[in-house]
DNA sequence: ATTGTGGCCTGCCCGC
DNA sequence: TGCGGGCAGGCCACAA
């Protein structure tokens, strides 16, 4: 599902609709706009404008728009972005892959006959005027260990905790259990009982596994991911794999090597 | 303030 | 062959 790795690959994409004139914005399904912003306003603000930049915080894509409004994207676990019939990604682990012109939520058109479009079967994904980018903690690919200290000081299992985005930006379920997984740790390990080694073992995985998993194209590439499932086994040790459930979503881990 | 829980949304897969 | 139930999880509202 979109975690940073593909909202990243969005937020490549979506430059190329920099600088093009937007003549015609539809919210095919007035669920899909979310905040306090009303549909119309959202759409009429982008008519005649032009983006002037993609930036992503965590899981967030921000359109900057010419004026000083941003459109703000979020791509639920289902959502994909296409620019001029482009998708940004391939696969899109829990998503189909079938093309029904009703799952373009929010269509943005350009005056040379390009268009950006939101493609979400489910509609947990959503767009909205000036996001509140505040309420988002520092984004994880730029977290310094300090801040991963900060956002990990609580009696709360570190795995939800690192999913919490108001402590950190990017981190969904299947980054967080390949990122613990590699790192040795146990996800129901309380995040304020980690010593200062195994902070430090954290966030040098937390790094590595997002920079991997970038190049590697998408959230649902790690080594773990082949073996989160019933009868799945370790890919270091070989053990079975604990299924459990933390923060609300199912975890896999090694009862061997993550402590 | 912090933390936990349930609901939203619907394609897909499994068992009957 | 069709059908119904359960599952997937990002995000938000709400409760304690």
């Amino acid at each position: 599902m979109p975690e940073l790795p593909e909202v990243e690959a969005y937020r490549s994409l979506a430059e190329g609709a920099i600088g093009r004139l937007i003549d015609d914005a539809v919210a095919t399904d007035v669920r899909f706009v979310r905040g306090r912003a009303d549909p119309h306003v959202l759409c009429d603000t982008l008519v005649g404008a032009k983006f002037v930049a993609a930036r992503r915080h965590g899981k967030l894509l921000v359109l900057d728009v010419e004026g000083g409004a941003h459109l703000g994207v979020r791509f639920g676990m289902t959502g994909r972005l296409v620019l001029d019939g482009t998708v940004g990604v391939d696969r899109l682990v829990y998503s189909s892959d079938r093309i029904e012109p009703a799952w373009d939520r929010f269509v943005v058109s350009f005056d040379d006959g390009g268009q950006l479009i939101v493609r979400d079967p489910r509609l947990l994904g959503g767009v909205e005027l000036d996001p509140d980018e505040a309420a988002l903690g520092p984004d994880a690919l730029m977290l310094t260990p300090a801040q991963l200290r900060a956002a990990l000081a609580s009696s709360v299992a570190v795995k939800a905790r690192l999913m919490d985005q108001r402590r950190l930006a990017g981190v969904g379920n299947l980054i967080a259990d390949e990122v613990l997984w590699r790192a040795g740790l146990a996800p129901e390990r309380r995040a304020g009982s980690l010593s200062p080694a195994e902070l430090r073992r954290l966030h040098r995985h937390l790094r590595a596994t997002l920079d991997d998993l970038v190049a590697r194209g998408g959230s649902h590439t790690g080594d773990l991911m082949p073996e989160r499932r019933l009868d799945g086994h370790c890919p270091r040790d070989g053990a079975l794999l604990i299924r459990t459930r933390i923060g609300g979503r199912t975890s896999w881990w090694c009862p061997r090597h993550q402590h």
